[in-house]
DNA sequence: TAATCTGAGTTTAGATCTAAACTGGAAGGA
DNA sequence: TCCTTCCAGTTTAGATCTAAACTCAGATTA
């Protein structure tokens, strides 16, 4: 067996609820409290390194999610929102602003007023080219302190949870 | 060694990079994008299960980590920004939020400008009382589907995986 | 055909955050 | 003493989201 690491923050919090609320299970806050942590780090990060680059977030969202669909590169805005886990009304401004970027266009898909759709331009595709290449590998060295054996038991523990969640909810997602 | 696990969506996601950017390592999606579709489960869960209770979720950060400070449950806005992980105005803003909802006093310690302080109130310790059990009792049920020495697992590699990025940012959290 | 229903997409109002500007007392030096 | 610097806290402007209202075309039904 591994030696006991060294205690973090998140086992203070335990311990503090263990002291104010006696008799409540706190072992949850092990697992959710550093999941939160975790992923506000990796938010701040990557917003960082895209504003660097000059590239908002949540279009590069919209944008990824296109173009993992493969060509042509194209979605409904409900596909996009259930994709991206907003709104659609967030995805109606996100396709807002990346229009006005230039980087994907409002599209149809044959005729009449429930065939629109949203189609990554060239730009869009050169953009992602530019930019999702150097964010895996920030975010490949960012987790890098982490065998990679670690890793993948970690990744292995994460699926395992979030298959129990099992929500429709999942429909997609912020990733990459 | 237990079976494969059922691939997931962020297997798929991989698979999607892989095809699109060929040569890029994409092997940081299966602990990153899962980590940030957890964080959302566990944020929307939160969020949902405090509406019905009528409290705001960011004030309920704030609110605990004053009371997870200990008698005299009393902190600098200064620390509270640390310890929330968010910025001194949006400390501001929250408690500006908690004093009208009553749950906590600006109050002073010693003298001058500078011993500006916050401190709950009984009503706001009783609040607490009220809602962090049912909260971390729900947030229990939510990770149930886990074993505990899964859970346990998962605790310890989230904790080697914040322990690494070792950032003096890591002062404290929204957590519970 | 006409009225109504349905559902996708958009718009709007409101919440909350960040970043940056601002405020005002405290601390230090001439 | 006076001036400057510093720093905590507040204020403000702007970004982005959600929820709910709204719009509009196609589908359904009589």
């Amino acid at each position: 067996m591994a030696a006991d690491p060294p205690r973090d923050r998140a086992d203070v919090i335990q311990d503090a609820w263990r002291r104010e609320l006696p008799g409540v299970p706190v072992e949850s806050i092990g697992v959710i409290t550093r999941i939160w942590w975790a992923a506000k780090v990796f938010g701040d990060e990557r917003r960082r390194l895209l504003a660097d680059l000059g590239v908002d977030v949540a279009v590069l969202d919209l944008l990824s999610t296109l173009r993992r669909s493969g060509p042509p590169y194209r979605m409904s805005p409900s596909e996009l929102a259930d994709a991206c886990m907003v709104t659609r009304g967030a995805i109606t401004q996100r396709v807002d602003r990346a229009v006005r970027a230039g980087v994907v266009e409002r599209t149809t898909v044959g005729e009449g007023y429930h065939a629109r759709a949203v189609t990554l331009t060239d730009e869009g595709n050169a953009l992602l080219d530019r930019v999702v290449a150097d964010l895996l590998a920030a975010e490949d060295r960012l987790i890098g302190h982490l065998a990679p054996e670690r890793r993948d038991q970690l990744a292995d523990l994460l699926r395992e949870l979030l298959a129990g969640f099992g929500g429709p909810s999942l429909t997609g997602q912020v990733g990459d």
